[in-house]
DNA sequence: CGGATTTGACCGGCGC
DNA sequence: GCGCCGGTCAAATCCG
């Protein structure tokens, strides 16, 4: 007895230096174990419950007789031994735990990069796809590109922006009486006026292209703090090119659309002390698109006026802001419509039939806040004639 | 060192 | 034909 009760002290003692207590006596301990910390360990728990159990079989061996207690020291022994193995070993397994988990996340990495490269390729198809169907139902799709662009950029909902055209088209209604057949962008420029934009013709279109002086109905808009301006222009039906200008406010000297551009001239146009610079699109070799920056209008020098000329002969880059999709989308509806002054545009979920591009956009340029205020559109006699759909839309 | 930017020169269109 | 102007080119320069 006296020796079981040695060695059960002994067990105390490594345990509490496992819970990193101070020494006690077995008396203490036992309080502790029946009161404040018995939550502290399962195992440790665990532990003191088989000891008592085996102390309860030990008090019964003992009564057996000294040979019981003698076989049960040996039992004993071999406990402890394999006590102390069982402590060691834990800190292998769980290093060799750790290193299959590393093991299996190194397999897990490489499936999963596995199944990105296959998505990425899908999407390209995808992407590639998309445009073939979008060259055949081009009108759709750039209202719906506009659309979902300037969605972005105003944050109405689309039962307003619904709403919003179908007012601006029953204001626009008796203008467009007088040749229904002719769609939108020819009318809408005489339409929608913006005094500054002559200004900007000298800037925009050089001299002699005939722009549209303006009404004062945008005029109201600006003093209203509202930069507007939907313009178009449409001469010599011969070469074309497109031309989107894009109104902005903007605190830099160039916003950011998201393409790459890099710039390959500076002007100063007369009339107008800010410089005018001119950019190149390199996103990919040989794009044709070309844009110019009038880095600051007269009257507000925060304005930035920009000009894309022509569309991309690649996707817009993921980053390409609406911005970048709205004025080639813009871009290559005026093109349709040149090509197809007739043709009427059939866009589902309630956008009105024939709607005017400058009676779609014009709710979000009344409204719109920086960065985007303006998108005028033009096309004009110039050298080079691009593919007017090769813009696709992210 | 390579790519981007700057800047003066050059070219073509247009008006006088 | 000349001059003006916008647009482009390309060498020089800058910058990361």
């Amino acid at each position: 007895m006296v020796l079981l009760k040695k060695k059960k002290k002994k067990r105390r003692m490594h345990t509490d230096l496992s819970l990193e207590t101070p020494d006690h006596d077995h008396e203490d301990y036992k309080t502790i174990q029946e009161g404040d910390d018995r939550g502290v360990d399962d195992d440790q728990n665990k532990e003191v419950d088989e000891e008592e159990e085996e102390e309860k079989e030990k008090e019964a061996a003992a009564e057996e007789g000294s040979e019981a207690v003698l076989s049960l020291n040996e039992k004993e022994n071999q406990k402890e031994d394999k006590d102390k193995i069982s402590h060691e070993k834990p800190i292998e397994d769980e290093f060799c735990m750790l290193q299959a988990e590393i093991d299996r996340m190194k397999e897990e990495n490489r499936v999963l990069r596995g199944v990105i490269d296959s998505t990425l390729n899908d999407f390209y198809e995808l992407q590639m796809k998309f445009t073939e169907i979008q060259q055949k139902d081009q009108p759709k799709l750039i209202i719906r590109a506009i659309y979902q662009a300037f969605l972005s950029l105003g944050g109405e909902s689309s039962n307003e922006l619904f709403k919003r055209v179908d007012k601006s088209r029953e204001i626009e209604e008796p203008l467009m009486a007088a040749d229904d057949k002719e769609l939108s962008l020819s009318l809408s420029l005489k339409t929608y006026a913006d005094p500054h934009e002559g200004e900007d013709a000298s800037c925009d279109e050089g001299k002699g292209t005939g722009l549209t002086s303006w009404a004062p109905v945008e005029a109201k808009l600006q003093g209203a703090g509202n930069l507007t301006s939907v313009t178009s222009q449409s001469i010599n039906p011969a070469t074309r090119k497109t031309r989107v200008s894009v109104r902005a406010r903007c605190t830099g000297p160039t916003m950011n659309d998201g393409c790459q551009w890099r710039k390959y001239g500076q002007k100063v146009a007369k009339g107008n002390p800010c410089p005018r610079a001119y950019y190149r699109c390199t996103v990919a070799p040989g794009c044709p698109v070309r844009k110019q920056v009038v880095q600051r209008c007269l009257e507000d020098m925060s304005i930035l006026v920009t000009t894309y000329e022509g569309t991309h002969n690649h996707p817009l880059p993921v980053g390409a802001t609406a911005m970048a999709s709205t004025a080639t989308a813009t871009a290559n509806f005026m093109l349709l419509n040149e090509a197809n002054s007739s043709s009427t545009i059939n866009v589902e979920d309630g956008i009105p039939n024939r709607a005017p591009l400058s009676s779609f956009l014009r709710p979000y340029l009344v409204k719109t806040n920086p960065p985007l205020s303006a998108v005028s559109s033009f096309t004009s006699s110039a050298g080079y004639s691009s593919n007017p759909f090769g813009a696709k839309f992210p």
